[in-house]
Formats: structure tokens, C-alpha cells, sequence
DNA sequence: CTGTTAGCGCATTCAC
DNA sequence: GTGAATGCGCTAACAG
């Protein structure tokens, strides 16, 4: 039952060279005669020998993998994050342990506990936030950590994101000079820091610059679903809103649907925001107006960045922010 | 710079006791005093100690780690499976270390070895077609292998998957009957054994049962892409064609809208069925009808037999076939 | 340039 | 019940 577990040693001797020969040549060491380094490489190739990355990771004390920890692979804003991150690993030579975490604060702890006894050299975590005792843990572990599409506040671990303040000031200061003075601001949880300290701010800025008052039946926080969306158009026409950001893109094309499916048109009786550009944007009819954040490039920034803290090297900014965009579809004049 | 690497002995010494102690009750052996199992905990506790799973690895020639080699993660397909897959693994104390394919034969070897290097206790594959490079590692490796939505017509490994070729058969007939002389088959590329064998052989025998003619000019061979079913629209209307069996969601939503902006009506003057009942069909207008997999189970299914061969327990069938379904929406009559 | 020797942290006999 | 000893496969000094 034991697999044909052909280890350093029996290169070595096939080669008649020593085991630590053998190994300068699996490391490419220089210090090798390119004779024998030609023997060993022979050997290994007849024996098909596969360095064992587990003993490697033992002697080492690296193993070339990092963890990270994403709230739901199935959904496409992080798997596209997932995507650049995996990219950029690969290029660099680490394999990656994926975690989902379900924004459990519990499940996260558990994760991390795993992904640490697993010895991985670095760690990249995705969230809509950052709980106490995850923050915690990280600044208690000599672990490398980078957040990606995740705002952290204290600024204490790496992180890639873009100014989501700005990006929604941007898109709501739009709507308004397009002539909507009433603009709802459609959110996840507020309990969420992206939500409420930055894309709100964003939002009352964007006001304030305009000289509106901040009317507070206009924000809506609910859940990030396509099902939570379709609910809110009786609210929105009851409250007179002729225009929404809405931070998440299922969230949108719910609203989008719901004001459809009730006989609204858009863009002409309302008029939609949404903030993560991803493929949906295209697919409904009409097709979505959407901020574009770089999710592939923020994924493989991130994993990038992490790249260089877990060698050590010089970081001039562990705190990035990449450039947004605004895509002009048909859910706006 | 060396982090606070607590080991087994350090908890050894301060409970008083031999790190052979200690690993009995961090591996739940009975043979240990009740008392003695206390204070052990204890200390446990005290040092934060975490076992480390590498040396673990390396002492047990077990890891607890699945590879898992999917395409893409950001195509919502596989990220299905691969969520399910994950939660088991969870569930069985396994993780997961996630590859990305692209579904090129070169990067799959690659990957594939990188992954048996790492010592992974078993695989799951993911894939539209296997190749033969990739099917001979299989078979000649001892790690255990599991494909998830993926067709082997060897049979040699075990899998996942749901009845290709009678789901294809029984919505083309539903087609037929519904009044449709002219269906066309609109799939991704034909030397994938999946569309080539079991899709297009179900949408044969569907038109033999009704006495229909094959006409290989309702047989579009295209990629698996939005773009591309957005341009077939011409194509189908000259030919005559007044309904699609589509094998791929995004490909079906560009049909759609295709139709749609050239002032087509669906299903008025078009209809459609596609295979894979993702969450695009619900959002596009009208909603797709839709062979629906239980992709999330497949992936979990297809990870408990995985658990079961690591395990080396019985296996009563390794070739599962999952109960498929049709969710008729507003592309059919 | 190459070989020898220690560990890395833990599971696992084998004694006691 | 518990401890001492061995080895998993490899990296990393240290000699030569």
C-alpha cells in the first residue's frame, strides 16, 4: 500500500554523489560541477523523484503556500479576487488554501487557527469587515497579512483596495447633477465599516458639495441578495427616489428587476448605481452603470505585496489603493 | 525574528510529562490517565501550544489537505462545485488547496505534480474534458482522484456527475414537442467528450424519438462565452431555427440578449433552454428555463467519496450520477 | 565543489 | 499508563 516514495536518498545513490549534492541541485545551488549536476538531473528524471514539499517544508521552516480566507468562493466579486491572488502565487512559485468563511466570526477564528498550524508564510483575508479577534490574532502572529477588497481601519496589516469614499461621492455627486435630488443610498449592513464609514461618507459629501440635506429614509441597509433588492421598489417610488447607488451588484439587479417587474422604466423613472462591475452589469437589460473596481488586479496587488513582506523586502506602502472607474451604461442618462 | 514556536516538548516539560504523553492527548488516544490528560490540556491552553501540521505531515505521511484543480474560480460554475467541495472537506477536517487550470494541458501537469508534491492525501479534478496526460498521472499515482462535473469515459477514477446525455434528451424533447421542428444545439467545443458524447448524443436521440431528421446545421461549436452567444443570433434566425438547447449559462444569456436586441421575441418567436440553472438565469428578462445540476451537492458528493477512498473504506459505486431537474421559467412556452 | 552531521516537530513502536 | 528512542525526507551549517 506504501506508494513508490522515491526520496533524496536514492537519487544520491543512483548518482554516487551524496544526498546534500542532490540537494544543491533540486535548489540550483551553484556550488555544483555542471558534470554532475547533469548526472543528478539524469537520475532524477529517470527516477521521476519529486522533492517532498512536506520534509522540505520541516527542514525549511517555509512552505511555499499561503492561506487565504474568502467569505464565499461562489460569489463572484471575491472569486475574482481569488482568481488574481491565485495568478500571482502561482507566478511566484506558492500554492494557495482557500477557506471560506461565511463571515463567521467563529468559523474565521477556527479557519485561522488551521491555516497557521498549517504553517503557511503568509495569509490574504477578504471580508465585508475585520472582527476584534481576528484583528487580534493577526497583529499577535508574526504571519504576513495582506487584506484584500477589505478596510481595515487601524491600517495595521497590508491591504488593496480602492477609495470607496471617493468612488461613491463620484457616482452620487453624477445622479445628482443629472438632476435627481433625491438619491437613495441601497447598502449592505452598516455594521460594516466599508459601508458606513466610506461609501456613506461618500455619499453625504456628494450631498453637502451639492447643497442637499441628508435625508435618512433614503438609506436603505439591507443584506447583499438579489432577493433583498427586488423587495425595495415599493419603498423607493413611495418615498419619491428617482435615483439609487447601490453598493453590491446582485443587490442592484434586484432593484432593478423589482422596479422592472412593477412597471417602472429605467433609466427614465429611476435611475441605478451599482458599485462592483461584475459581469452581471452586462447581462441585465438595461444593462448597469456600475463603478469598476479592479478586482483581478486587487487580488493579484495584494497577493504581490504579500509576496514581498514574506521576503522580507522593503514595502514603501502596505496600504494601497488602485485606481476606479466609472462604466456608463443604461441604467443612467 | 523567529516566531514563538511553542512544540510538543515545551508542553511536555512544563505539564511533566513525555511528549509521547502529549501527542496521546493531542491525538485523543485513550491510553492516557484522566489526571494526566488534565494537566496536559491545561498547559495546552496555558502556551496557546497549536500543533504543527507540517511536522505532523511529515511524522504521519498524511497532510489532511485535498488538491482541488478547477478551471477557473470565477466562473460561477466550478465555484459551485468547489463550495460544496469545501464545506466537506471542512466537515472531515481536510482543506483544500485550490488550482487554477485554464483548462490548459500543460498548466494541469504542472499543477497536478506541484500538488502531489505537497503530499496531498487525495484530488479532485475539475475540468470540461480530461486529458490524456492528466488521465495517465491519475492512474498511475496512488493518490485517490474524484471528478466533479467532469466526464471520464474510462471510468477509471471515481466521479461525480449528474445524466448528461438523458437531461440533453429530455429538454430537446420538451423542445420538440412544444411545436419546435427546428432546435438548434448550441455548445462549447465539440472534442470535449461531454458535449461530443453525452449532450449531443441526448439531443439525437430526442430528435430520432419524434421522427425528426438530424440537420448538422443546427450544431453551433462555439466557446463558452457571453460574446459569443451574443453574435449567434443571425445564424439562427436565417437557418429557421425557433429554439436552442444551450450547454452554458453565460452562452445562453448572450443568445438571449442576442435575440432581444435584434427584435426578437423570446419565446414568442425563440426559445431556449440552458443547462446549468446558475443564478444568471434568474436574472436576466425573461428567465431562462433551465436543466438544473445540483452543482453545490455535486461537489459535495463528489468530496465524501473522496473522503471515503482516503479512508480506504468500501466503495459500493465510484461513478455517482446525481438527479438532474428542470426548472421551466419564461424562455419556453 | 562535495560529503557529514544535525536537527525541523511530531507519530509511533517498543519497553517498563 | 507512560517514557525513551527512532525516523519521516529534507535543509543548512560545517568540514574538508
Amino acid at each position: 500500500m506504501d506508494k513508490q516514495t522515491i526520496t533524496i536518498y536514492d537519487v544520491a545513490r543512483e548518482a554516487n554523489v551524496s544526498m546534500a549534492t542532490v540537494s544543491r541541485v533540486v535548489n540550483g545551488n551553484p556550488n555544483v560541477k555542471p558534470a554532475t549536476r547533469q548526472r543528478v538531473l539524469k537520475v532524477i528524471e529517470e527516477l521521476d523523484y519529486r522533492p517532498n514539499a512536506v520534509a522540505r517544508g520541516l527542514a525549511s521552516k517555509k512552505t511555499t503556500t499561503v492561506g487565504v480566507i474568502i467569505p464565499d468562493v461562489s460569489n463572484i466579486f471575491f472569486a475574482s479576487l481569488a482568481r488574481g491572488i491565485d495568478d500571482v502565487a502561482t507566478m511566484y512559485k506558492y500554492n494557495i488554501i482557500l477557506a471560506n468563511s461565511d463571515e463567521s466570526g467563529q468559523k474565521e477564528v477556527q479557519v485561522l487557527n488551521n491555516l497557521l498550524a498549517k504553517q503557511v508564510d503568509g495569509l490574504i483575508y477578504m471580508g465585508h469587515t475585520l472582527s476584534d479577534d481576528v484583528r487580534a490574532k493577526f497583529s499577535r502572529s508574526k504571519t504576513p497579512v495582506v487584506l484584500a477588497g477589505t478596510i481595515d481601519p487601524d491600517e495595521q496589516v497590508g491591504s488593496v483596495n480602492i477609495d470607496y469614499k471617493e468612488a461613491s461621492r463620484f457616482v452620487v455627486d453624477k445622479l445628482v447633477k443629472d438632476g435627481n435630488e433625491k438619491v437613495a443610498f441601497i447598502s449592505g449592513s452598516m455594521d460594516y465599516s466599508i459601508n458606513r464609514d466610506y461609501r456613506l461618507e461618500g455619499y453625504k459629501a456628494a450631498l453637502k458639495e451639492n447643497h442637499l440635506p441628508y435625508d435618512e429614509s433614503l438609506i436603505f441597509a439591507t443584506d447583499y441578495s438579489y432577493k433583498a433588492g427586488e423587495s425595495l421598489w415599493a419603498k423607493l417610488t413611495a418615498i419619491g427616489a428617482t435615483a439609487a447607488y447601490v453598493v453590491d451588484d446582485e443587490l442592484a439587479v434586484g432593484v432593478l428587476n423589482g422596479m422592472l417587474d412593477h412597471g417602472m422604466s429605467v433609466p427614465e423613472d429611476f435611475q441605478i448605481i451599482t458599485s462592483n462591475n461584475t459581469i452581471l452589469t452586462e447581462m441585465v437589460r438595461p444593462k448597469l452603470t456600475s463603478i469598476s473596481q479592479p478586482l483581478y488586479d486587487m487580488g493579484a496587488v495584494a497577493m504581490r505585496l504579500l509576496t514581498k513582506m514574506m521576503n522580507k523586502e522593503e514595502i514603501e506602502e502596505k496600504t494601497i489603493l488602485l485606481p476606479y472607474d466609472m462604466i456608463e451604461r443604461n441604467s443612467t442618462n
